[in-house]
DNA sequence: CAACTATGTTGACATTGTAAACATTAGCAG
DNA sequence: CTGCTAATGTTTACAATGTCAACATAGTTG
């Protein structure tokens, strides 16, 4: 009996799993190593065969949220594209995806987590599959229907991107609060801009 | 000579003192609360007189930084008043104090630090002399003379704030880099505003 | 089957936050 | 000045945590 549980099996998994559950239950500072291991039923110690340590497991479950992420706001573009709503309905995803999610992305953007994840402006180069990549290709499509001037679509891709990244932040991190639907709110603040 | 080392004196003060440049040199994940006693020359616990645990310390510490950041935003929109060069330049002062001080807003907005500040929409109540509180009034101000209708103001403002904020984090985060001036970009981001 | 590698476990250690019990000093009442 | 009391520090202790080293077990492969 015991040799069927000495080894694990699917452990690396199990840990982005039981990972995921702890941050929700107990937010970033309940977050643990070791009682991820025990959530796992294995020693402390084990995770250290599959991870470098803690930062390599934080990096292994923010990326598993950013990969969920990334589908949602795929969804969203082809959408957009299909019902030709426009790039606000996919700016309304990404900050309800944020605030659906709040615990995750306090764990994300608020702790010593590192994202693997660098966007640059000018050339606008990024790693593809992130959920930001997503965003503001799926934008630049966009907006190319309407401008031509690439210098000026990178400016307002990365002014919507502050604007949803912004607020998203902003509430989640409890410094700023709305009454009301947060989503016609971006719809708002998106509509401010030219397109 | 111990004893007249043995009441600091000033130890609440030196500890917030000590504090900003434990988290300039180590950065977050080498601030810790014992370091910082054992900076002022003083046992780990001497501490626990002055602040209840860690997260009040940080509180003091984050409330220092953002009472300099209210100086500087104050500043900026007094200057804007006088030089009727509008909220742009505001704009560029946040963007421009929150990169000049990476390593202190990683740990007010990238740590468990508690931000005693939050504001509400709707009503826009906030408690006076915080920097946001500051760059939201000197913005509404503004904009009045433009815009009648206060809904509009709000949203148009939230934007704004959302566009220096959310760039600010994003490249303090190392989620976005732009090679070149940041100035100039955030003056571009908000130019393809309204106003 | 034997040896190798991957995966787990035990035990140890340093760092940290925090609490309790005790020590020293400052300030004030008499 | 004396002595009490509160404020401020120190020592000691403990639990939680990340991490390392040494060892154990189990698949895998020649």
């Amino acid at each position: 009996m015991q040799k069927e549980n000495y080894h694990h099996g699917t452990l690396k998994e199990e840990m982005i799993q039981k990972g995921l559950i702890l941050i929700n239950n107990e937010g970033i500072k309940g977050f643990s190593l070791r009682k991820v291991a025990a959530m796992c039923g294995v020693s402390h110690t084990a995770p250290y065969k599959h991870f470098k340590n803690k930062e390599e497991l934080m990096e292994a479950i923010s990326n598993r949220v950013l990969k969920s992420f990334s589908e949602c706001l795929m969804k969203a573009v082809e959408t957009a594209k299909n019902e030709q709503t426009g790039m606000a309905d996919v700016g309304k995803a990404y900050v309800k995806f944020m605030l659906d999610n709040k615990e995750y992305f306090r764990f994300i953007f608020f702790s010593e987590c590192k994202v693997n994840v660098k966007l640059k402006a000018n050339d606008f180069i990024y790693k593809p599959g992130n959920p930001f990549e997503v965003f503001c290709s799926g934008a630049t499509a966009y907006l190319e229907h309407f401008i031509k001037d690439k210098t000026e679509i990178n400016c307002i891709i990365l002014s919507m991107w502050s604007i949803v990244h912004g607020i998203s932040t902003l509430v989640i991190h409890e410094t700023f609060e709305y009454e009301g639907d947060y989503e016609e709110l971006v719809e708002r603040m998106l509509r401010v801009q030219p397109r």
